[in-house]
Parts: structure tokens; C-alpha cells; sequence
DNA sequence: AAATAAAATTTACGCGCGCTAATTTGTAAT
DNA sequence: ATTACAAATTAGCGCGCGTAAATTTTATTT
């Protein structure tokens, strides 16, 4: 491992006894090469340490081994882990992930989508805003290259969808809530930034009507990311002004859930499932703080590595086929229940 | 800028009738040609939508403009936040960050550094384990690349280190404290995964003797990345065996607090600065959470936008100095005392 | 106007590797 | 031993750009 520095290929296929084509062969895939021949290679390789230069493999490889990570926002737990997930995944099928947090910004999900053109990508892992997404930019960017969304879904963009099933999850927490007490109604924003938010509040409305009740609704003013900030003032504003119907809630999403919970504990509400209780919350998600919250928060627990593995095993799938399958799959993973003390 | 596509810098220099060096000097540097054949280029660049391809550029430049970016653990908000800093103040600086996270872990974090060699990086910022780091592997990084240490310090490697004045932070804290009420407690971890757990604590051992009171600390076992996790078992072992000899406790940071919040909440215990409370919980580093807490957390807010930028800004004085300036520079700023109900 | 400096151009080489076609070697089966 | 086929070798082009040296053009100064 310490001799003299090796320069290129060249000279390590010299003092490795191979031609240079067959060590570039070897390097492009092992099993490629004869056994015998990889054994030399490898003894070589612990010898010396060399590794061929990223920058002239890239620059004549038809396709590179780079994979475009792009996620809405990285300051968001739920995004950070799916994201780790996503690249270890990669890292292990032997590709070189590149992860990109968009910031909470769709035009920086746009400039990402441009810069990572210029590392000619193998194919792109993106969880897209969705419709306030540029559309357009995805679209062309999918024709461009292989493409796979995940956590939310553009009609007719991307080889694959990978996700969770709201329309499950929702109703699995709306069962839930209703057969242990009173029945829930919904909490959300007004003018959600990811489109799961749209196909949850159906789920709730679909699942309400299922089950005989009906359903009631409350939509929070208040744009961005902040959304533990918006859950606690106008989460907090309603519960002040006694306006929910119900003494159940379903939040949207457990950043919601939490600042709502603060705005309860503001308030000196007690919130749980005991009979002392004054208010039952619940969110979606299983954000990692909601085991801390006061009380835990019952929640939904979307299946991370189910979601992460799935999303890198559609791109190799769509990888391997090459050029053309005009067929688009989409699917979606069931959420569980966790219940806590919240709900 | 839908002509037909150029292919390479020659197409494009011909057509904007400039010289192929030239237009290579202005990709470069645009300052570094005459202007008005900057004008030319330019208005080339309106009409054919070129950009040179990175990998050739790459392989040829004696350094990249790539900048590493390196922290501990993207799932932790503070490091999230501090890396999307660092990120855009780089792109500003016309360089091309890549952050990367260890996940947490030591050998990862030798990992990235492997990764980033490949990438001939011009300069790495690198967020430490600290002692828990592959010391040997970051000072053979530093001897071959720039690098600018921030958050964690480790002694005399990288170019400057950028930080939070844990003393004078917590100091400011502890003063605080002593003031409003009881002396407090201090609440850690026995073996901290972060170097600046160490100085806190000796900060505020010193700080308590300065005021005249005698410095208690009570450490929590367990391991890894889970402070909430540990925060709220071994934090609520030693609640609800009244363990601790005052009714003010500093947590080392807070995660740690947040963790023992919640504790708190599930043994009743009322948090708070008030005459009615039976504890005051204070942390460290304003985590986006702590605002949410039950009660909202009183913390140290850390300059986030002054270390990223100054981080940056010392390495990008490293890369103008060139190879040797033997000075070290470390810099630390101040926290801030963020009032809220739990303290 | 000439002299000087600065910028641009031409020419040419090199970077480290991918990739191909033609040839040779090695291996396994008949 | 012969055949057949897979694997390795040789030779060489090309990728798209950086960079250097020598030369020419342009801008600035006297």
C-alpha cells in the first residue's frame, strides 16, 4: 500500500502482468475478467494502491456510475432518513449517489435537476414537490434521463412511482380513532406544499363517510416548511376558540401534530386517551421527536427502507431495460400504526 | 437557446468567434478577458446553450472546484442546517460543495474522506467526531488537501477551525440560571461522541465556581447517535429516583433536554420557571424543536450563518494562500440566551 | 505618432481513460 | 492431438478540455 505512487493505468496494468484494456475491463466489472487473471489484479491492487480517475473514466464511459439524489428538503427528518437510506442502497448496488436537498425551494429543485445534468448521470432518485415542482423541468429532465420518483407522486413522470399508500394509512388511523372513542376530524394547511397532503385529505374524507360519519375538516393559513410554527398558531388559534366539532384531530402530518400538541400544552389541554383527557392528537409520519412529544404522539409509520430500497431497485430495473419500456409502475407500501399516549 | 446543440468548446468558440483558449480563460475566470469579447461570448452563450463538460474540465485542472462538505450526521437538525450554510455560501462562491454525511459513524466518516479524494477536491470543510474520528486518517487529509475544521475541534489539524465559544455560552447560561434561581445541575453523557460535550462541562464547572456554588454533574450511560432516546430514560431514571440534588438542570445539549422533557411530562412533574414548577430544564444549541417543546425549551442559540460563513470564508483564504501558511487560526462566536418557559 | 503593455490568437501537446478491431493466447471439449 | 471458443493482447483512435510558448492584434501611454 506504500510504494511508489502509481500514475495511471497504464502502469498499474504494467506491474499488475496485465494489458491495460483488461485491467479497464477489470475495473468496469470484476467478474468480467478470467479468475485467473482478476486473482493478479487484485494482488497488484493490494500492493499498490491505485484507483483509476474518476474525471477520464467519466469523461468516455457512455454512461457514468453517478445517481442523482434529490430531496425536497434535508432539514426535514422524514426526508433526511429516506434519504440516507436511498444513498447506502446505491452505494452497495457499486453507484456513486449524489444527494441534493432542494431546501424547501422549487427552483432549487430545478437548478438541481440542471447541475446534475452536467454530471451525466446513470439515473435519478427524486422526491419532487410535486405540483408546485416545475413541472415542465421534471418532464424534460425524465426524457432526458431515467428518472424515479418517490414520496410523491406526477402523473405520467418518471419510470416508477415508489411511496405509501395514504389511502390505507388514513384510514387505518381513522378506524383506529374511531373505534376507541370519538371520530376524528382533519387538520391540515391550506395550501399544502406536497401532494401527499391532497390524497390524505381524501383518505380521511373516503374513510369517514366508510365508517358513517362526517367528516369535518380545518385548513390552517400559512405558507413554507414551517409547519410545527403553523401547527402551533393556528393549530393553537382553533383550539382556543373551541372550533374543532370534535375532541379527536387528525393532523395531516406529525410536524403539524407536534406544534399543535405545544399549542395544547399552551393552553393547559390534556391531551391523551385517558378519560381525564381533554383532546385526543394524531399525526402521520412517525417523525422521529414524536416519541418525545408531550404526550408521545400516536402516529403512522411509513416503511423507509421498504420505500428506499424499492425506489433504487425501479431505476436498475429501468437501467437494465435500456431505452424504452413504455410501461410505468407505481407502488405504494401500507404505513402501521403506532400507537402512543397522544391518541 | 435552442439551436442545434454544440458539442464541444471548439464548436462553441467558432461560432461566438473567439479563440477556443480564450473561451476557455473565460470559463475559467470571465474578469480575465477584454470586454468585449466577454460581450461576445456571452451573447453566444444567449443563443446555443453550451456548458463545458465537467469531467473533462476535471481531469485536466490542477485543482477542481469542488469543495467537500462534511458533517457527522445530516439526521441531526443542527448539522443539517449548518451544512445547507456552508452548501450555498460555496455555491455563491462560484465552487461546487458536496455534502456528504458519516451517518453517525467513525468509519464513514474516513469513508467520505476517501470518496472526496477522487474528487481532487480544492478544499474540504470537515464537522468532526473529534476524538472519536479516525484522527491518523484526517491528518493525512490535511496534509494533502485544505481543510477548514468547524463545529468540532481537533488540535493543530486543518487550517482554521470555526466554532461556538462553549465557555462563554455557557457561562452565559449558567449566570442566567444562578440569577433567576437555584444553581443548576448539569446533565451529559458519560462517553460524548462530540468533543464540545468536554468543554461544556468544564465550562461549567468553572462557571459555578466563579459564582461561588459547587458544580454537580450526573452522567446518563449509552451509547450512539439516540440523545433524546437516552435523555428520556436515563434522564427519567434519575427524576424518578430524585436523584438529582437541585431542581435546575442544564442538559449538555438539547437533544439530551428535549429527552428529559419528556420524561418529565410522563412522571407529572411541572417544567418551569414559575412558583408553581417543580423543575427548570434548560439546553444547549436552540434545536428547531426546542421551540415546540412542553414547555417551550430555554437554550443557547449558536450563530449558524457566522460559523458557515467564516468556515468558508478561511478556507477560501487557505486556497489564496497557497501551499504553506503555517498559521492556524481558530475562531469561535458567541451564543445567544434564548428565554423561553422551561428555565 | 511611435512605443509599450496587455490581451488574444495560433499551434501543439498532454491528461487518463473508454472503446474497437484484429490478432494471439489460453482453456476445455471432442 | 485437434478443434472450437472464450479470453487476453496489441495497436490505436478519440473524448473535451487545460496549458504552455510563441506570435499577433488591440488598447493605452508618452
Amino acid at each position: 500500500m506504500r510504494q511508489p505512487k502509481i500514475r495511471n493505468m497504464e502502469e498499474f496494468a504494467t506491474i499488475s502482468g496485465i494489458s491495460r484494456p483488461t485491467v479497464s475491463k477489470y475495473f468496469n466489472n470484476p467478474e468480467s475478467v478470467r479468475t485467473s487473471t482478476r486473482a493478479k489484479i487484485e494482488a497488484a491492487l493490494k500492493r499498490y494502491d491505485y484507483q483509476p480517475n474518476v474525471f477520464a473514466m467519466n469523461q468516455n464511459r457512455r454512461t457514468t456510475k453517478n445517481i442523482g439524489v434529490v430531496v425536497p428538503n434535508l432539514a426535514d427528518p422524514f426526508f433526511s432518513e429516506i434519504g440516507r437510506r436511498v444513498e447506502l442502497a446505491c452505494i452497495d448496488a457499486g453507484y456513486s449517489p449524489i444527494l441534493l436537498s432542494s431546501h424547501g425551494s422549487a427552483e432549487m429543485e430545478r437548478d438541481n435537476l440542471t447541475s446534475l445534468r452536467a454530471l451525466k448521470p446513470a439515473g435519478v432518485l427524486l422526491a419532487p414537490f410535486g405540483r408546485m415542482s416545475d413541472v415542465e423541468a421534471v418532464q424534460t429532465f425524465d426524457a432526458d434521463f431515467p428518472l424515479v420518483l418517490f414520496d410523491a407522486n406526477m402523473s405520467s413522470i418518471g419510470k416508477a412511482f415508489v411511496g405509501t399508500d395514504n389511502a390505507q394509512s388514513v384510514d387505518l388511523m381513522v378506524e383506529y380513532l374511531c373505534r376507541s372513542g370519538e371520530s376524528p376530524c382533519f387538520f391540515e394547511m391550506k395550501s399544502p406544499t406536497n401532494p401527499n397532503a391532497n390524497k390524505r385529505r381524501q383518505a380521511y374524507i373516503e374513510s369517514m363517510e366508510r365508517h358513517g360519519h362526517v367528516p369535518r375538516i380545518y385548513q390552517a393559513d400559512g405558507e413554507g416548511w414551517n409547519f410545527e410554527e403553523i401547527g402551533k398558531v393556528e393549530g393553537g388559534r382553533l383550539l382556543a376558540a373551541k372550533s374543532f366539532e370534535t375532541k379527536t384531530i387528525l393532523c395531516s402530518n406529525d410536524r403539524l401534530a407536534i406544534g399543535m400538541l405545544s399549542a395544547a400544552y399552551d393552553l393547559g389541554l390534556l391531551v391523551g386517551h385517558g378519560p381525564e383527557c381533554d383532546l385526543r392528537i394524531a399525526g402521520h409520519d412517525d417523525h422521529p421527536f414524536s416519541k418525545f412529544t408531550c404526550p408521545p404522539l400516536t402516529t403512522i409509520a411509513q416503511d423507509y427502507e421498504a420505500i428506499a430500497n424499492r425506489a433504487v431497485h425501479e431505476l436498475f430495473h429501468a437501467l437494465e431495460a435500456g431505452d424504452r419500456t413504455k410501461d410505468r409502475s407505481e407502488t405504494t407500501f401500507d404505513g402501521r400504526l403506532i400507537m402512543r399516549e397522544s391518541a
